[in-house]
DNA sequence: AAATTTAGTCTACATATGTAGAATAAAATC
DNA sequence: GATTTTATTCTACATATGTAGACTAAATTT
């Protein structure tokens, strides 16, 4: 599955179900109701249409993840660096280092990265 | 205008807007027929549509933006950044550093950022 | 000013998303 | 096995998005 993006609710389901996964519809679907006051016919139907596009299983009660969440983020964030910066990876974070501070510590993590990312 | 977030359709649109504004209507008509292969009513439509929402103002058979390219993709990447990364700019990066290389131009560019946004 | 060309609007329709009440099916309890 | 409770599906409706043909208004050319 590549390329997979989602609609902000859809987002929010899935962010419970990799989160608790495997889990029964009917937990979710009070997980829903407490967290961003779905009703359950909501959660079941957005498991109905999510099932059908492949991003999970709704089977004998229990809810699972198809994508992973590192895979839908990662389409997010590809798709985002090259409409917006070009695929530049210097641009993109060039705007979120913009105007931000960087702690000592994070600023050594990320020099570390940038280090091992090197050729 | 803060959290601005656009479809898929709308930010082609708007890209076209952003690199010729000013820009008459007919003239982005045919861009978009060119880039996109979108009849003139579909871009009239988007044009109106978008006109009420206070993306862009078109007036007097001229088009021009209402929101920044920068403005938007810094609310996309900011969005991505909360929801997918928990805030967290490192591990946002290191999402994006995961296999992938830099040059040494690249890196050194990056470095320099770094530098810049320590406190 | 009639005819033609060009520009812009209106109406329309399909699909997607967000949301949920009503109806039904399945399970648990009496 | 009848009744109650719980779980699941069905139907429905609003708004958003994607798309464009048909129509009308405005401008340009005879």
């Amino acid at each position: 599955m590549t390329d997979v993006r989602l609609s902000e609710s859809e987002y929010r389901l899935m962010d419970v179900i990799w989160e608790k996964e495997p889990i029964s519809a009917m937990e979710l679907a009070g997980i829903c109701l407490e967290k961003y006051d779905w009703k359950k016919s909501t959660v079941y139907t957005m498991l109905k249409r999510m099932g059908d596009k492949g991003l999970l299983l709704f089977e004998n009660k229990m809810v699972e993840a198809l994508v992973e969440k590192e895979q839908v983020n990662k389409s997010e964030g590809e798709s985002l660096l090259h409409k917006a910066y070009g695929g530049s990876l210097s641009d993109f974070f060039a705007a979120f280092l913009q105007d931000r501070k960087l702690t000592k510590d994070e600023a050594e993590r990320l020099r570390k990265m940038i280090e091992e990312a090197m050729e």
